[in-house]
DNA sequence: ATAGATGCAAACTATTTGCATTCAA
DNA sequence: TTGAATGCAAATAGTTTGCATCTAT
């Protein structure tokens, strides 16, 4: 695991997966592997088009979705598809159903700050607690 | 402060922030004051329609905009407006800069777990840290 | 050989913008 | 009265889908 992994060592990691270890599948996980800043599907289509210039978007979409799938990257707090709104203000965070997308309250003791702050300041944290309710537990198999 | 306010208190509250007191704004405000669902500006919509039939939803998230600007409520993690990546599995946590998007990882001691977890069962904690990065904070005025 | 992946275009969803009209202050 | 807010329509951004072609296994 790691930015250094060759291109042997992705691919098996990609049918280890049951995933097809296409030139394009590989350009994007590098691509991925390789950078810290959290990239956009727009921001890795630019960056790995520039070595294959036939890439298409809708390969970048698609293959961030099986790589997701097979947990090979995350997606940052991506559980809403459209923003939602809270105007309850006291400090508070959220469990939020994968599978439903309801968000429930709840309250957390006080969060130490980070270790490595450096120079940034901080104006308020949000906790999310990711899982299942329980009306989705109840439901089909997760 | 609370969904039991009236419209004279409300409108009020919308002044104080220098919002006029309109009846679309009193009756979003009041929807999402009314719930604990975290709706969506759709819903919102649709829910305020009912009696309101005039409102458009231009105007649902013109509101909403308003009332997030003068911090009358929030938008859940709505710091990205596109999915952002990660390949780093190891569990981690984000600094996120509200005002350039950047994203930047961080270690935090373990969390505790909520109290009234109820049937909820947990997967994944993902912590966000918003705040002004060192770059931002350099540059103009914030 | 063949299931699955790609590329392209069209479709779709969420959100924003422009502008004429209306309204709260 | 007047600047801000509304409603409507058109525009935009991000993402998904359908489908013919291609390719890794």
């Amino acid at each position: 695991m790691g930015p250094t992994a060759d291109r042997a060592e992705l691919a098996s990691r990609f049918r280890a997966h049951g995933l097809k270890a296409t030139p394009q599948r590989l350009a994007i996980y590098r691509a991925l592997l390789q950078t810290f800043e959290h990239p956009s599907a727009e921001t890795l289509f630019r960056r790995v088009r520039r070595t294959m210039p036939s890439l298409s978007l809708g390969t970048v979409y698609k293959t961030l979705d099986s790589l997701e799938a097979a947990q090979l990257i995350t997606r940052l707090s991506g559980v809403e598809e459209s923003a939602r709104y809270d105007a309850k203000l006291e400090p508070h965070h959220h469990l939020i159903c994968t599978r439903c997308k309801k968000v429930i309250d709840v309250t957390v003791p006080d969060l130490p700050a980070p270790a490595q702050l450096g120079a940034f300041e901080i104006t308020g944290v949000h906790v999310q607690f990711l899982g299942h309710c329980g009306d989705c537990l109840k439901g089909e198999r997760i």
